[in-house]
DNA sequence: AAGACGTGGGA
DNA sequence: TTCCCAAGTCT
């Protein structure tokens, strides 16, 4: 496993030497639930403009939303913002540096802490996402799919399979987890390039399809859509944007939205929004939750990203 | 402890 | 075209 990390390995930033804790923070921030090809230029951005918390801590968290661009789950960058500030609160602006107080931080669960600790500090940590679950259930378990939720039988085997050396337990985290994103992957495994098949349990049981069915997620028609792209029109508005254009006047954006009115928006995301035809009843609903996430609105009713 | 929470590319 | 799902977290 060592020689098939070390020779084959992706060569992502944030595992560059000298990528700093706070660069591998934001890195496992953005990569949860998202590719590592759409974080890629997102968080050379966001390391660019922001080296280290104090910078981001420094800018409104409206402006973490807007430069987290498509990513997706805009919470994050809120949550991130929020981290960042409690990193300058509590830690004089440095990342910390144990699990338990990275799990601390807004946004920062299980995974995080543990990857945070292990990858920037080189703690020996259990390391255990998406990727690590589905190998060791393939080669240990002999299932196609790990459970559909992580259980404390997973935790004690990732445990006892840690290398006892600080480092070697670093290498291992770095490896399992790199073998399950390209190698042992979800869909169509590529188990003729696999440097482990001949001890893995599931290809010596045939490769038994799935046991169970994952539950897909709905999307159209979902509060989450609305909130998307309500998020979309704010993301790009340069200007706070009345309750009424954004969703309750049928606005005929076929000329765009008139100067006159004052607000620079781009039609685009607009009409996306508007196209979705939602009840006025989910609008409002998709909107409340939004200004309780930290969406921002002025006495006139204007709703902003906050900043 | 299920369900909410975004997005876009590949199968 | 539709469905799947990618380094999860929070309630």
């Amino acid at each position: 496993m060592a020689d098939w990390f070390a020779g084959t390995a992706r060569d992502l930033p944030w595992r560059d030497a000298d990528c700093s804790p706070w660069g591998i923070l934001v890195s496992e921030v953005m990569l949860q639930q998202t590719p590592v090809v759409r974080v890629l230029p997102v968080w050379r951005e966001w390391l660019e403009r922001w080296p280290s918390p104090a910078h981001l801590a420094a800018d409104p968290s409206g402006a973490a939303v807007r430069h987290w661009g498509r990513l997706g789950y805009p919470r994050r960058a809120l949550r991130l913002h929020a981290a960042a500030t409690a990193m300058v609160a509590d830690h004089g602006g440095a990342v910390p540096s144990t699990y338990d107080e990275l799990l601390s931080l807004p946004g920062v669960g299980t995974y995080t802490a543990a990857a945070v600790a292990a990858f920037a500090f080189g703690r020996r940590e259990t390391v255990v996402d998406t990727n690590i679950r589905r190998v060791h259930a393939r080669v240990f378990g002999g299932s196609a799919l790990p459970a559909p939720a992580l259980t404390a039988a997973e935790m004690k085997r990732a445990t006892e399979l840690l290398p006892a050396d600080d480092a070697l337990s670093v290498q291992w985290n770095a490896a399992v987890m790199e073998l399950g994103a390209v190698v042992c992957t979800a869909r169509s495994p590529l188990c003729d390039a696999c440097p482990i098949l001949d001890a893995c349990s599931w290809v010596a049981a045939g490769r038994p399809a799935p046991d169970y069915v994952p539950k897909g997620q709905s999307w159209a028609g979902t509060d989450r859509q609305v909130r998307g792209a309500i998020v979309a029109v704010l993301r790009d508005a340069e200007m706070p944007v009345p309750r009424s254009i954004l969703l309750e006047s049928p606005v005929d954006l076929s000329m765009g939205v008139p100067a006159a009115s004052g607000h620079a928006l781009r039609p685009a995301a607009l009409t996306t929004l508007h196209g979705l035809q939602a009840p006025a009843e989910q609008l409002e609903r998709a909107l409340a939750g939004l200004l309780a996430d930290g969406l921002a609105e002025d006495a006139e009713g204007g709703i902003r990203l906050p900043g």
